[in-house]
DNA sequence: AGCACGCCGACT
DNA sequence: GTCGGCGTGCTC
């Protein structure tokens, strides 16, 4: 008889495929997808079965008697479908990250790959005093609390010596090791249900006559088989009514799980029934002949900022759900889109689903088990959305494509995996046969280069709804402004007067200054060092909210503001450079009375920070919104009609190739928070560099003429869009280590390499030290994803290993979006 | 990670 | 000799 073997996934720090049998009483239950329990010598472990083998391994030495057999299958289910899987695969190979790591993107918390290590207690009775304190600090936190996990006493014990506690008292019989298994976040809760149908149906008559609540709640629940209590109870059926019928024997009550909503308490704003503009209308006509084909169909949707983006992604949904097809729409941030979340609840209602890192694991479990039963259609979440299960998807829009967020950047972690959303969201478009929008006033040079090429279609929204005018830009020269107090002024007169016109007509202003905190630096007079964090090699930013406190803004590290200079000595230190906190000091002083609103990291830490400081500038209780980036993205205040931004130099000269592009999609996303009302809006661009080309562009909101610029430069450089790029960052507490692994590896690397590709450095990385560790990076460049891929495909096993061996972490980051 | 295996020095 | 500590390598 042909045997049959499952491919499994196991997570880190596995982190493989292995084969294992099937037992034949598991062989219908097993597809790919389901998880299952499996032995790693042993112990168990959780995995998703990818696919299936036969016969197994064909070149490996391992024999078919070796291979051991699925212990377990976990629930009835598969839980990811093929195709899920097979992007699963593919986003595993093209970021070099290993297949689980992609999976528990794509599964939902509680259904993570991993089996725990719970400790437990064997015999009290024999207690020989143990050789180390920790050993008895081990037992008698076990003795008091019971069986605890070993994360538990991680945090309790710490991690120095724990392993070597519990290697020695399992040795001794003191305590064993079993694998825990986190039950999924389920939340049960008292349900009724039918005992019998038929007896139910003939007993509606009777009741009808002389018991009327209980007929009706019969029939409500003949309707749907069952419900929660609470439910049945607001639907107006009593604690008496229920009980009664549960004393008649027609229903009984039983323990059944609830799903959480976590969009229950969303106040939808009532459906506006919008006309669409002559460009929104043609849009809207191609997506949805494109969606008519049922085929891959990928689209950027650029449009100036007002030209009503979230219009178009509407209707494409409507006709996607009127297939029978869902939608996935991904956001940047989902504290920044509340307001594209309200309008689609107001029109799809119940079908609208949100998944995001902010929920709690539960209602994240609960969305995501209700999308794939195909109870809700249509997704909006930020960036692991894309893997979201959503059923048959016809469309899948990426909002503000060009937004870095997209992107998860993570050098520190582990076992991170560095995929963009956007580039995901067009594989599985591909796969899918869906139409992918890119939307965006500012796309991204890839995306714009792909469009321009003829690999996706172009759509545009030249024009702002109601054809208001976008708003007109003053670039104020910031060297020709007076000092004030020896200082260079953070206002402009030009701004200044332009502020205080608008506070007299009771018009709203948005600034923006792209720096949190009172002032990024402490500079010494004397030596002209500024204070640094120990950990990073990076300077101090003063804040003053509470206590005034130097903070690092990479590790969140606080120090007292420094008396004297580290360096030198000397007392006389002065803060240089300006963040939001003294943009609002400055605020207050100059314009007394005005209500400011600061909307920042430091002001919006909470749950629903940023949602209510939105509703309160909404409501009118401020004048003015200052904050950082997060006052650019995506606010829709029509009675704002001055944006000005207090610095525009902040960031344009960061040592990466992209600096140009952030800078104009910043200014240019933050001028179009102005004049989407009736009014017109105005702009004020402050800047020590007036003359910069990426200013005058974003003065003119001239897509056009910044991007023919950009491109015709990364062309000559051989950066993206004209060369792609694989980044490897070595990361470690050796300096010494780190940097003899960088270069033998580098010098490896450099060896085998072909074609046009180039190999930069290796270099200290921009951020040259982080959190205690030093970090120096290499650049691969060239113009075929394909031959880099083969590349390190090649190479990385032994550079992997070479670090490893000298306890240097070393992360790879295709196509980067930031190098820092 | 977790466990076996093998090597090494300190002790019954 | 043997026990326990620690580095190395593999897990179907």
């Amino acid at each position: 008889m042909r045997r049959l073997y499952a491919e499994v996934a196991l997570p880190p720090p596995l982190n493989r495929q292995l084969v294992y049998g099937l037992p034949s009483a598991l062989e219908r239950e097993v597809q790919p997808g389901s998880i299952v329990l499996v032995p790693v010598v042993r112990r168990l472990m959780s995995g998703v079965v990818v696919g299936f083998v036969d016969p197994p391994l064909p070149e490996s030495k391992l024999s078919p008697e070796n291979i051991r057999d699925v212990s377990q299958v976990l629930g009835r289910d598969s839980y990811l479908d093929q195709d899920l899987i097979e992007i699963c695969r593919w986003m595993a190979g093209y970021y070099f990250a290993p297949l689980g790591t992609a999976l528990s993107i794509a599964l939902p918390p509680g259904l993570q790959l991993a089996s725990k290590r719970q400790v437990r207690l064997r015999s009290k009775a024999t207690l020989p005093r143990p050789s180390h304190s920790i050993d008895g600090q081990l037992l008698d936190l076990l003795a008091s609390n019971g069986p605890l996990k070993v994360t538990t006493l991680r945090r309790r014990l710490g991690t120095q010596g724990l392993e070597g506690a519990l290697r020695r008292l399992v040795r001794h019989g003191q305590v064993e090791l079993v694998p825990f298994f986190e039950s999924p976040p389920v939340r049960r809760q008292v349900h009724m249900r039918l005992v019998d149908r038929g007896k139910a149906e003939s007993a509606l008559a009777q009741l009808r006559r002389r018991a009327r609540r209980q007929a009706a709640c019969l029939s409500f629940l003949l309707g749907c088989g069952s419900a929660s209590r609470k439910t049945m109870t607001q639907r107006g059926f009593s604690a008496s009514v229920l009980d009664s019928l549960c004393a008649r024997g027609l229903i009984k009550r039983f323990d059944g799980e609830v799903l959480r909503d976590p969009l229950a308490h969303i106040k939808s704003d009532p459906p506006v029934q919008h006309h669409l503009t002559p460009a929104q209308q043609t849009a809207t006509e191609t997506i949805e002949a494109a969606l008519d084909q049922e085929e891959f169909f990928p689209v950027l949707l650029q449009g100036v900022t007002g030209s009503g983006k979230t219009q178009v992604y509407i209707c494409a949904v409507a006709k996607a759900l009127k297939q029978g097809r869902g939608a996935i729409v991904l956001v940047p941030e989902i504290a920044l889109a509340w307001q594209v979340v309200r309008q689609f609840k107001a029109r799809f209602g119940e079908q609208v689903a949100v998944l995001h890192s902010q929920l709690s694991a539960g209602e994240r479990y609960d969305t995501w088990r209700r999308l794939r039963r195909g109870e809700q259609r249509v997704v909006i979440g930020a960036r692991s959305a894309v893997l979201a299960p959503i059923q048959r998807p016809g469309l899948i829009v990426v909002d503000e494509e060009h937004d870095g967020s997209y992107k998860q950047e993570d050098p520190e972690g582990r076992h991170s995996l560095s995929y963009n959303a956007r580039d995901l969201a067009l594989m599985r478009g591909k796969k899918h046969g869906a139409v992918v929008i890119l939307g965006s006033a500012t796309p991204s040079l890839e995306s714009y280069w792909n469009a321009r090429s003829g690999k996706y279609h172009h759509l545009t929204l030249p024009q702002r709804i109601d054809a208001r005018p976008l708003p007109r830009v003053e670039i104020v020269d910031m060297r020709q402004e007076p000092f004030q107090k020896k200082q260079r002024a953070i206002f402009s007169r030009t701004l200044r007067l332009k502020i205080r016109e608008r506070l007299l007509q009771g018009e709203k202003i948005v600034l923006l200054q792209n720096r949190r905190g009172f002032s990024p630096f402490l500079l010494c007079s004397s030596c002209g060092s500024a204070t640094q964090c120990k950990s990073c090699r990076v300077s101090l930013t003063c804040h003053r909210s509470r206590k005034p406190e130097m903070r690092c803004h990479y590790c969140n590290a606080r120090a007292p503001i420094p008396e004297s200079c580290s360096h030198c000595g000397s007392v006389e230190l002065r803060f240089q450079g300006v963040g939001t906190q003294r943009v609002e000091e400055a605020l207050l002083e100059q314009f007394p009375g005005v209500r400011v609103i600061r909307m920042d990291l430091d002001t919006t830490a909470g749950k629903n920070s940023h949602d209510e400081l939105v509703e309160r500038f909404r409501r009118g209780e401020a004048d003015l919104l200052l904050g950082t980036q997060m006052v650019a993205k995506g606010l829709d205040f029509p009675e704002v009609t001055l944006v000005g931004v207090i610095s525009a130099d902040t960031g344009m000269h960061l040592p990466e190739f992209r600096a140009a592009e952030r800078s104009f999609q910043l200014l240019t996303q933050v001028a179009g928070r102005s004049g989407r009302g009736p009014v017109p809006g105005e702009v004020v661009i402050q800047t020590l560099l007036p003359e910069a080309p990426v200013l005058r562009a974003a003065a003119r909101q001239d897509f056009a003429a910044f991007v023919e610029q950009e491109l015709k430069e990364r062309r000559a450089a051989g950066y993206p869009p004209f060369g792609r790029l694989i980044v490897f960052l070595w990361s470690g507490l050796d300096e010494e280590a780190l940097v003899e692994v960088a270069q033998e590896s580098t010098s490896r690397l450099r060896r085998t390499i072909g074609g046009d590709a180039w190999l930069l450095g290796p270099a200290p990385a921009p951020l040259a030290r982080l959190r205690d560790r030093y970090r120096w990076q290499a650049l691969l460049r060239g113009s075929s994803v394909r031959q880099l891929h083969a590349l390190a495909d090649r190479e990385l096993p032994n550079m992997r290993k070479a670090a490893e061996k000298r306890k240097v972490r070393l992360t790879v980051n295709v196509d980067p979006l930031t190098m820092m």
